[in-house]
RNA sequence: CGGGGUGUGGCCCAGUUGGUCUAAGGCGUCUGGUUUGGGACCAGAAGAUCGAGAGUUCGAAUCUCUCCACCCCGACCA
């Protein structure tokens, strides 16, 4: 490297977790703090995740879910009375034995989740079928000693929202399960992102729960992240919770309940699926800058003549656009030009004395690197139009992504070809799943939805050659 | 937990057959000046218990031992 040579972005298609790592820094999206697996936001990086939570908490609002606060700590007695709960969370837990300056006599784990801290108070705020149901929201932290941490994706502690609901009857809860992820598959389409939804299965199941539903994301080097995942937890929470009611009939009824929720894992998902060589590339929904205007001038009076320019420019537009002017001095256009382009800021103003004088504008596109010059007096049109149409290009560009990427496979001999998804009938037995991820690293993924009453294409498993029960979809996954 | 790697100013790092190392360079920061249409340039300045501890030695960033931390690959991952 020569001594002068300025860094850069490592490129994808050299060493994409090495791109990944590369733009979550110089984005000024997070960095690695002191703590081991605990990331530090920077403000940039909070912003985003503040936006897919503003709009994610509008569509519950809309939907007539109501938020709560649970403590962080929850009693370790309380995690273990669901079995297969405590079995998928306890390798992960972080647990604190000493407070005010003695050992507890009884431990409290740091929440992984809340079911296990919020169901014993709602057995008591449940008495009759007149309190259902219930349906309640909790955004808070919750920490996961994981063993391979990754920025965003799988930190140690990490932000997200947790619905816990709860219904008189199967039909009513399992129907939310759906519809639930239904909203998380528009937050993702807020941010440009199709996902690929349906259910888990049974070994990849939320640890508890009856079923699991999740929507599915595609990175940019084929790999797969779980985007959102939607629980419908039956009754076994409830018997363990006493979390019952007296129904009309007179008898008692275990609830049924169902959990749900999306983290900011989404803003690494952002990450890689629109990412490039040059770094982020974010859709207006949810860039924290939507618009930023660099003036270009080279002496006092075309610098007074260009701000002029920009800051009317800015005051027009301010009520409907997150919009920045980069004044720095010192800093040349082109350094700018590319420190906004590493933020993925969607649109791009130029303005320097020629287009002051001219009534007129230079404007970049990040989503396709584009330029052109248009009259400042059809700006007002111009904005939306191009803000919808790079929302769809960056979205378009997913999904055809996406779809070029998932392979139909027959075989197990076919398997070690495939770099992205693969769809195969699979006869969904728990053995074989096994042997695939312990030799390829692969496991399922999601049983679409529109498979789900479908009969698979292949009779027989493409693993073990039984009878096949679906077609399932097949990743690598982070 | 297995394999690999790294710890040196805020950041990236050179230096590791012991001795002009009184620790080099780049980025960034600060001062002044010239610049500004795709990552500007010149001059000057500030900033370092070389991860920690012990040891060997006349002398340790460099050698020995112990410890610690972090990163990457894997296993794990509702």
């Amino acid at each position: 490297m020569a001594i002068n040579e300025k860094r850069t972005i490592t490129k994808q298609s050299v060493d994409f977790p090495g791109w990944y790592q590369d733009v979550v820094r110089d984005a000024e999206l997070a960095e690695v703090s002191e703590v081991r697996g605990c990331g530090i936001v920077r403000p940039y990086g909070l912003k985003i995740w503040e936006l897919i939570k503003a709009e994610l908490s509008r569509q519950l609002e809309a939907d007539g879910v109501e938020n709560v606060y649970f403590p962080i700590f929850v009693p370790l007695e309380n995690l273990e009375a669901e079995k297969d709960h405590v079995e998928g969370f306890s390798p992960e837990l972080a647990i604190v034995t000493h407070a005010g300056g003695e050992e507890l006599v009884n431990k409290l784990a740091i929440r992984p989740t809340s079911e296990a801290a919020m169901y014993k108070t709602y057995a008591k705020w449940i008495q009759s079928y007149k309190d259902l149901p219930l349906r309640l929201n909790q955004w808070a932290n919750v920490v996961r000693w994981e063993k391979r941490p990754r920025a965003f994706l799988r930190w140690s502690e990490f932000l997200w929202q947790e619905g816990h609901t709860v219904f008189a009857s199967e039909e009513e809860s399992r129907a939310e399960v759906g519809k639930m992820l239904g909203i998380y598959k528009s937050v993702y389409e807020f941010m440009a992102i199709p996902t690929f939804s349906g259910r888990k299965s049974e070994s990849e199941k939320f640890a508890g729960a009856v079923m699991t539903l999740t929507a599915e994301v595609m990175a940019r080097d084929g790999k797969a992240i779980q985007g959102a995942t939607s629980h419908y937890l039956g009754t076994n929470f409830a018997k363990v919770f006493d979390v019952k009611y007296l129904g009309a009939d007179g008898e008692f009824h275990f609830g049924h309940q169902n959990s749900w929720g999306l983290s900011w894992r989404s803003v690494g998902a952002l990450i890689m699926v629109h990412g490039d060589d040059n770094g982020l590339r974010l859709p207006p929904n949810i860039a924290p800058v939507q618009i930023v205007i660099v003036p270009i001038y080279k002496d006092e009076e075309a610098r007074k003549q260009v701000l002029e320019y920009c800051e009317n420019i800015k005051t027009n537009f301010s009520d409907k656009y997150r919009i920045k002017i980069d004044a720095r001095d010192g800093q040349t256009p082109g350094f700018k030009f590319n420190y906004w382009e590493v933020r993925g800021v969607p649109v791009r103003l130029e303005i320097g004395p020629k287009e002051a004088s001219e009534k007129k504008l230079t404007i970049f596109r990040r989503d396709n690197g584009k330029k052109e010059i248009i009259e400042l007096a059809s700006l007002e049109e111009y904005l939306p139009k191009t803000m919808k149409e790079i929302h769809e290009n960056l979205y378009a560009q997913a999904q055809d992504f996406s779809s070029k990427n998932i392979n139909r496979i027959e075989s197990w001999d076919e398997i070690k070809d495939q770099v992205g998804w693969f769809e195969a009938s699979w006869s969904e037995d728990a053995e074989t799943e096994k042997e695939l991820k312990e030799k390829y690293g692969i496991v399922s993924r999601v049983l679409l939805t529109e498979k789900e009453n479908a009969a698979p294409k292949n009779k027989k498993c493409f693993i073990s050659g039984q009878t096949a029960k679906h077609d399932w979809l097949f990743a690598k996954c982070y």
